[in-house]
RNA sequence: GGCGCAUUCGUCUAGCGGUCCAGGACACCUCCCUCUCAAGGAGGAGAUCACCGGUUCGAAUCCGGUAUGCGCUACCA
């Protein structure tokens, strides 16, 4: 790059980021670090009644979990600040002033209530909707309020390259007199959007696809004002399982659920990369820093990519078996206390869940699927159907004469681990004349309430003699022996 | 309706004129391992590369058209 990079992100706090919107961000992020440039955060909150509390908040805490700082923004400062739309009104209506005074604006008087009529007639008479520039050629009116919109030129084309999709062309006769200036005071996107990128010298805009069509207007107002434009890339969509713009009817999509619903924020960005960005024919577990090292627009694909949650929680799984016991206990530990049923034991013993974490990871795709495995480890009254102590063919009577041996056994131990706990148990299946997978599968209903568990011994060993004791004597009961 | 863009297994993708009767991953199926469930290992099934023409000795790859999909078409971003 011959220039420095400055990227930004520039969300517009209307709602909760969402997965698509967070994987601009990511884009953005990935391509700043790779070219050891900047990646800064704008808030374009010029629509106020659309704007949302707490949302920039929420925006801010996303990029945080998913590990994206930002050099320059709310909270840290920089040199080109306020980082906040709304706090840039002078500029924007200077920017307005000038081009008005230069003949490329005009101000407009029409009623909203005019416009809509406007397009509901061009919209039954199929023609394509767009201001008929009735208030072009008026001599601005004093004392009147009214919008300050663009004089697009009406002949010609605009054309632009876009470092993902290449040469794009768009004929100016297409192109309405969009508005610049509200009549509220407050900027459009396309004037606010293309003063600060100027202003912060960005030079690459790497937004969603969406606003593709949006770039010749933005190249025209460039131009008018006498400013160099950045590059573009326009990234791909992200769509939901029915191909449609990925919404909350998908489900879960603001990166806060999938926080709370026990995603690592190292498998989400993972992932999301993959949506329209690939190293090679083969690798797709990539860390950070790798993310970081081989990043590329030339890599970026054209097509819109389904959101294929399974993929997801694959590899929301393979993070979560790669992390170390004490990492994973620790970050299950506020989904334990958070989703373990009412009458678990409330206080979290640390030794305790750590000495539970190994057996849950290869199991659980999710934090919160770790509380729900886990769950027997923390109950005292297990509940269950007592025909799951039946499950393996046993009788009644066999049954109970299995766990009444167990129970002996169990309280004969020396040791009470998990090669103690098979030597005795083992052998007791021959004893009873039972197969292994009999016995074992009746303990592991008697002492986890569950016919699929993990290890049978090593259960055993981290829940304790008095546990498993106290679980045996209450599905005798259950048998009714 | 207009404009723009896209189109490879169900999904994410590799492929940038011959090495592709198309490779990898998720999901699915089978087997192995095994006290259950997982995890892991080994296999399998799954794509006439949207369709139709053209260029070329040769096309998933280049060109044109068609279809479909998506985006934009707001005093929203």
């Amino acid at each position: 790059m011959s220039e420095p990079v400055r990227v930004r992100y520039a969300p517009s706090p209307t709602g909760l980021p969402h997965v698509g919107n967070i994987r601009t961000a990511l884009f953005n992020w990935l391509f700043a670090r790779h070219h050891g440039g900047r990646f800064i955060v704008r808030i374009e909150d010029t629509d106020v009644a659309r704007k949302v509390e707490g949302a920039v908040g929420a925006i801010l805490d996303s990029l945080r979990w998913l590990g994206l700082d930002w050099d320059e923004g709310p909270e840290v400062g920089g040199d080109y600040g306020p980082y906040f739309q709304s706090q840039r009104l002078e500029r924007y209506r200077a920017v307005a002033q000038r081009l008005l005074d230069e003949g490329h604006a005009y101000l407009c008087y029409c009623s909203p209530e005019r416009l809509e009529e406007m397009r509901a007639e061009q919209v039954r008479r199929k023609e394509p909707p767009g201001y008929d520039r009735r208030c072009r050629d008026l001599s601005p009116a004093e004392g009147i309020a009214g919008v300050v919109r663009f004089k697009t030129p009406q002949t010609g084309h605009t054309e632009f390259h876009d470092l993902i999709w290449g040469e794009v062309v768009f004929e100016n006769s297409t192109l309405d007199d969009f508005v610049l200036l509200k009549s509220d005071g407050y900027p459009t996107y396309h004037l606010a959007n293309i003063v600060d990128d100027h202003l912060m010298d960005i030079s690459h805009v790497l937004r969603a696809e969406e606003w593709l069509s949006s770039t010749p207007r933005h190249i025209l107002l460039y131009s008018a004002v006498g400013f160099e434009p950045p590059q573009f890339a326009h990234l791909p969509m992200i769509l939901g399982d029915d191909r449609a713009k990925l919404s909350k009817r998908h489900g879960a999509t603001a990166i806060t659920d999938f926080r709370d619903d026990g995603y690592l924020p190292e498998a989400l960005v993972n992932f999301l990369v993959l949506l329209g960005w690939s190293l090679d024919d083969k690798t797709e577990v990539l860390s950070s820093q790798e993310l970081v090292r081989h990043f590329s627009l030339e890599r970026v694909s054209k097509t819109a990519a389904v959101f294929n949650r399974q993929k997801l929680d694959w590899m929301n799984g393979l993070y979560l078996r790669n992390l170390q016991s004490h990492d994973l206990a620790g970050r299950a530990m506020p989904f334990l206390s958070s989703l373990l049923p009412p009458e678990a034991e409330r206080s979290l013993d640390g030794d305790y869940v750590l000495q539970i974490a190994p057996l849950i990871q290869e199991r659980a795709r999710t934090l919160a699927e770790f509380a729900e495995l886990a769950g027997f480890f923390f109950i005292d009254e297990l509940v269950y159907d007592a025909g799951l102590l039946l499950g393996g063919g046993l009788s009644r009577e066999t049954a109970a004469a299995a766990l009444a041996a167990a129970r002996e056994g169990l309280h004969a131990l020396k040791a009470f681990d998990a090669a103690s706990l098979e030597a005795v148990l083992r052998p007791l299946a021959a004893e009873l004349g039972l197969k292994t997978g009999a016995l074992f599968g009746l303990l592991r209903v008697a002492v986890t309430g569950r016919t699929a568990a993990p290890p049978l011994f090593q259960t055993m060993a981290v829940l304790g003699r008095d546990r498993c004791l106290g679980r045996i004597e209450a599905a005798l009961e259950r048998l009714g022996a």
